[in-house]
DNA sequence: CACTCATTTCACAAACTTGTGAAGTTAATG
DNA sequence: CATTAACTTCACAAGTTTGTGAAATGAGTG
């Protein structure tokens, strides 16, 4: 059942991983126990763990990690698989999570640009507030058409990185 | 000393559009304080206001204007600026507030870059897991390269945009 | 169809955040 | 140089958030 654990996979070197990187998520606005099994399942040798392995890995209750992963599926950045004639659910990190993320941000910037353009009406078009209001909402709109070109970019940039280790590109 | 105001000014509205966009702030992590302090400041014609002010629209102590003001400066989206002979400190949204937003972004993004790193050296860059984070570390590598030049390009698009509503262009 | 295992739900306690009132600090002014 | 105005700091109370243990649910297995 367990993975044969890589000579050079070092227990206590990866905890520490999982713990700094989930900080630095922390810092950047995820709740903390998602953030940490986010960490965990991305350094997972099988980029697969079950409730109970995450349970087991960070100390925490079964309850804590059946909430982070409601969490991170509710976001889109896990999915959760389960084998036909078992009942363990197993954790994985979306191959796409890193996208999922960022559309999530441009759904984000749509909310902020809806409130922006009510600030201008509110305001009136043609006061120093109303144009200051204006053209907070012109950058958020100039995000918001630059994103996607942004991602069509990085997904050709994977399909090289990914070609130049040896993979077969399967374009998602 | 208070500016005239300008007939279309409705005060309901106004506090309206500063809660709901403050609201939209909240949602994407900002505290609340510095988030409505900051949606006041956007929206005030004059683009100035004193703490009293503050505390005034906001409906809130000034020490709770204070830390929330606090904030703003740490992460760069407004200046304090004090006129000589006089104790009152104006906050003021910097005209470049969205850029040191991103910017400082862009900072959160090394430091994500860093433990990545360590990652891929704690799991070995050829185990699954290890080249699994490694991926995650280039396309975090790939938007660090990518960003600048979207900021560029955004202000010169800015410059478009004022020199069609007649401003006299003047780079920062 | 009773049993067991994996996960989920729920009520609650602990820990952290936030905003307040009051006292303190700094700087202009008479 | 005492006074006052404007902001800041601090200790604390109120309100949230987070993770826990215990009970409940659901899904295979003998």
């Amino acid at each position: 059942m367990s993975a044969e654990p890589s000579p050079q996979r070092d227990p206590e070197a990866v905890s520490k991983f999982i713990e700094r990187f989930a900080s630095t998520l922390v810092n950047s606005g995820v709740p903390r126990m998602p953030a940490r099994v986010f960490a965990a399942v991305l350094a997972a040798d099988s980029g697969r763990l079950t409730a109970a392995e995450l349970a087991d890995i960070l100390q925490v209750s079964p309850a804590a990690v059946s909430g982070a992963v409601r969490y991170l599926a509710q976001v889109s950045m896990v999915d959760r698989e389960r084998e036909p004639g078992s009942r363990r659910d197993h954790v994985v990190v979306r191959d796409d999570a890193w996208y999922e993320m960022l559309m999530r941000r441009d759904q984000a910037l749509k909310q902020w640009e809806d409130s922006l353009r009510d600030g201008v009406d509110a305001l009136g078009e043609h006061t120093p507030g109303g144009a200051r209001v204006a053209e907070t909402l012109a950058f958020l709109e100039f995000v918001h058409t630059e994103l996607p070109s942004m991602l069509t970019k990085w997904r050709e940039h994977r399909e090289k990185l990914r070609a130049a280790r040896g993979f077969i590109t399967q374009p998602p």
